[in-house]
DNA sequence: AAAAATTAGTTAATTAAATCACAAAATAGT
DNA sequence: ACTATTTTGTGATTTAATTAACTAATTTTT
């Protein structure tokens, strides 16, 4: 039987491992599903079920006990794709750029970046110790097995997103007020700032349930 | 009877905001729900659905005809609570803090940016426009009635919130790596750059459904 | 002016997600 | 070793969200 993982289970995944990590450099070795409520804001029982994803055959927790934080560390890094070390590209070195790249550089948490790009011939080099190309010689330097790029322009979008996908691109987080579209097949992940904000303004403002 | 809106259709109240921005820039003056299917993937009769939320008592729609672009638009903005025209402060001017005050000033969307804070005196004065004061002078300088902060911080994390907290800030739209804990009423949205590579690359590498 | 073609709005059915309730497992105390 | 306590894991249930099916309104065409 294969399991398939609930979207939004998976959606949670890296909000458990964004609070494990915290947790782990607070020295914590155990955990329990009440703890990591009080965390996240996530049910309990949620987790509990949510974790029970991650084995294949023994789980990761012990009655009484709680769950081993680093092992489950382990297994979230697993399924999240974190230990694929999967090269990432970065395009636009704008300030937004220039903010996620110094935090990738941070904190080693998902693949690496292994390259940037921008049409800006002046800023062609290095930046936090990765190499910054113009835009205009990405397909004569895209990295291999590069399936992830991060978008950070505001210009050529649908063209910059096309070429990418010529290249082999599979994911692309977009920083971009753009609207554009993709192939079959191409994920899209959009941070929207703006829309935060309104989500907010909206939960703070109006009755949900 | 009162409306509740559900927390999904909240969600994507600002997806269809955003698409409808676009349109309008564009000169579209009707849009029907299968164009906006197409633009965000939000299927057809689930955004038909939402909506109806919007309009207490006529409805935006018209069948044959489609939406106005322009009264859609009008509609979630005032339910999203764009014309509240509510004040906001950043805490953080690094990269990520100017990306975001430099966004704020070209797109007028929500609210507005009145105010910025940074440890370094440095950098006190202006940027993009807006005062930029020292975060020990947060509480004499605060703006009135401001409910809303970005904070795009790394250091003295809970510190800074708790004195959020205290001069009445209801919403947090947090950049933070962070672990940190709210009072009851105190909204958190938090973005994520490393959790949205995640949840991407997990899209990307297994089966969900 | 009538007929045909669209397309929004809505009720009903389906699917997905969250929660409850409890059994089984592990620990800690006696 | 036994008992009490804690806490996980999971089948059953409930709740939320989505989709399908249909109705009725509006426009466009003939």
């Amino acid at each position: 039987m294969e399991k398939v993982i609930s979207k939004a289970t998976m959606a949670r995944f890296p909000v458990y491992l964004k609070a494990l990590r915290q947790m782990q450099v607070e020295g914590k070795e155990n955990v329990l599903s009440s703890e990591l409520y009080e965390v996240t804001g996530i049910q309990d029982t949620t987790i509990r079920r949510d974790l029970t994803y991650l084995s294949k055959d023994e789980n990761f927790g012990k009655p009484g006990k709680g769950y081993s934080v680093k092992h489950l560390i382990g297994g979230l890094s697993e399924v999240l794709g974190v230990g694929l070390d999967s090269p990432i590209i970065l395009i636009g070195v704008g300030n937004l750029g220039s903010a996620i790249l110094k935090y990738n550089r941070w904190q080693y948490t998902v693949g690496k970046i292994v390259g940037c790009y921008d049409q800006d011939r002046n800023k062609e080099g290095e930046r936090f110790g990765v190499k910054v190309h113009h835009i205009d010689d990405l397909e004569k330097t895209f990295p291999k097995d590069c399936e992830i790029a991060i978008l950070a322009i505001s210009e050529n979008v649908q063209e910059t997103v096309d070429r990418l996908m010529d290249l082999g691109v599979k994911g692309i987080v977009d920083f971009t007020h753009t609207h554009f579209t993709v192939r079959e097949g191409v994920e899209v992940k959009p941070v929207d700032v703006v829309a935060a904000i309104q989500e907010l303004v909206l939960k703070i403002h109006t009755n949900t349930n």
